[in-house]
DNA sequence: CTATATAGTGAACGACGTTCACAGTCAATC
DNA sequence: GATTGACTGTGAACGTCGTTCACTATATAG
């Protein structure tokens, strides 16, 4: 809504359009570009070289002037960690199976944490209860609670899918340490170091070790997800355990549960 | 390698004891003296805390002193998560279910990442392969194996419930959002604030939002954990397979394992 | 045209990690 | 016993950070 002041500019002087706004020029400071600036720097070189100052630098600005928009580098935090949270699509399609939503939106929200490095890091740190974290806590809670789990269950299995998930995409590919196992030699170097480990002390390291820290991550998320909605899907019933590699296009199973029992859980205090 | 120049000391002078070091003076200072002070700083007052300054304001001596025995605060970073690990009691009893005994070690891990604040970001970001680390990654290998998983899915499962549980421990107790949450009535205005959302836009959070974010933390931490070890279960089989292969190691491995100091000089390589 | 609100400036403050020339101390050597 | 030399700790500095504040420029309102 900040866009258009430019007429007033362009009114005193008619000769000379000065370069101006139009593309990078002295188009006024709001809070948007500042979190929008924030973001670029955060995408840019991660979240550990996000400063006031770098901020500043890249607007063409004094320090001091964030200040006028932000009150704090925290407050920035939660802005910025607001924004790339409404970055993942809440949108659902109901007519899946349950995993297979849960599981589209746990891997939408590690594809934009992951694309944000560093950024998991704020966000479980501070955990804001913000309109985007919001937004996304509902798009998990209601195919969990639509698939027939009870408030308080589904609540739990949004927080342990949650969490899982954040928790993965803190151990951040671009990392110093991932980035460095992306190397073929340093990979074979941690090969040969972990096989060579005494037998005698670490014989399940030595033996399996490799596959821990240096298998594929995208791998490494699905399998655990998978087991996640085992376990998820055995509390639900004895059922059917729906072979989840390939939940992405699972075929539908049971619809039309939906708003089942919102109406209970409102009674529960905390406990 | 760093203990005992003590002796020297002693043989020099039969007569006096000078009253010196025993518990506060002209100690020299050593890199666990350091790693020492670097912990008691995070046990006091959380990882955001830890500076160098500190430390050494700590030690009594100025803030450049530090650099003879680390060699940058990185280092320290990587020596104080091994000291950290080295706290989880790695000794298993091989005599109960592999649940139990997984189970038991994810919970001490909990305890021991907790009890320093902040300590758990650290670790995620970093993922040092240490000695220490190393004993805790076979710890939870070896029962998994053991019960059955083949290499390969043993080490998956070993990264799914550690990064659960650092994921977990993550979202700190003690900081500040979540201090805030002990106090009832930040929690009712919470409860207040999940409720009044508008309830077509977010009917499962109005609904079961309370559970999410104010429920007990060890209830979530072991239902999480509950839930991860019944899908480990389906994938173990709807009856327990004895797999030949990885059994060698359910034979108790080393009693009376004293966590030592063996893998000890390996850590210094790798910082 | 003047008065006022506001966005941006420039300079500073204190805390941080890190470096470096120097001084103090102790063991071994001449 | 004096000299050397290796270390350990000192004091002061450098550059960076988040943040504050008195100021100036600018744009609008009366």
């Amino acid at each position: 809504m900040a866009g258009q002041q430019a007429g007033g500019a362009d009114s005193r002087s008619l000769w000379f359009n000065p370069p101006d706004d139009r593309e990078s020029g002295r188009r006024p400071l709001t809070r948007e570009r500042v979190v929008a600036e924030a973001l670029a720097v955060i995408s840019a070189e991660g979240a550990q070289a996000l400063s006031m100052r770098a901020i500043a630098a890249r607007l063409g600005v004094v320090p001091g002037a964030l200040y006028r928009h932000v009150r704090s580098k925290e407050q920035l935090y939660d802005l910025v960690l607001d924004a790339v949270l409404a970055e993942v699509g809440c949108q659902a399609d109901p007519g899946v199976p349950w995993a297979a939503q849960v599981g589209a939106l746990a891997r939408r929200l590690r594809a934009v944490l992951e694309n944000h490095p560093g950024i998991a890091a704020l966000l479980k740190a501070r955990d804001p209860v913000s309109p985007a974290s919001l937004a996304v806590a509902e798009a998990f809670l209601a195919p969990l609670s639509a698939a027939g789990l009870p408030g308080h269950r589904a609540a739990l299995a949004f927080r342990l899918v949650y969490d899982y998930t954040v928790g993965f995409a803190l151990g951040d590919p671009t990392s110093p340490a991932e980035q460095r196992l992306r190397d073929t030699a340093t990979r074979r170097e941690l090969h040969a170091f972990l096989r060579s480990l005494p037998a005698d002390r670490f014989p399940a390291v030595a033996a399996y070790g490799t596959h821990a820290w240096a298998d594929d991550r995208d791998q490494r998320f699905n399998s655990g997800l998978d087991t996640l909605f085992r376990g998820l899907q055995a509390e639900l019933g004895p059922a059917r355990v729906p072979s989840a590699a390939a939940l992405q296009v699972d075929e539908p199973q049971d619809r039309g549960r939906r708003q089942g029992r919102t109406a209970k859980a409102s009674a529960d205090g905390l406990g």
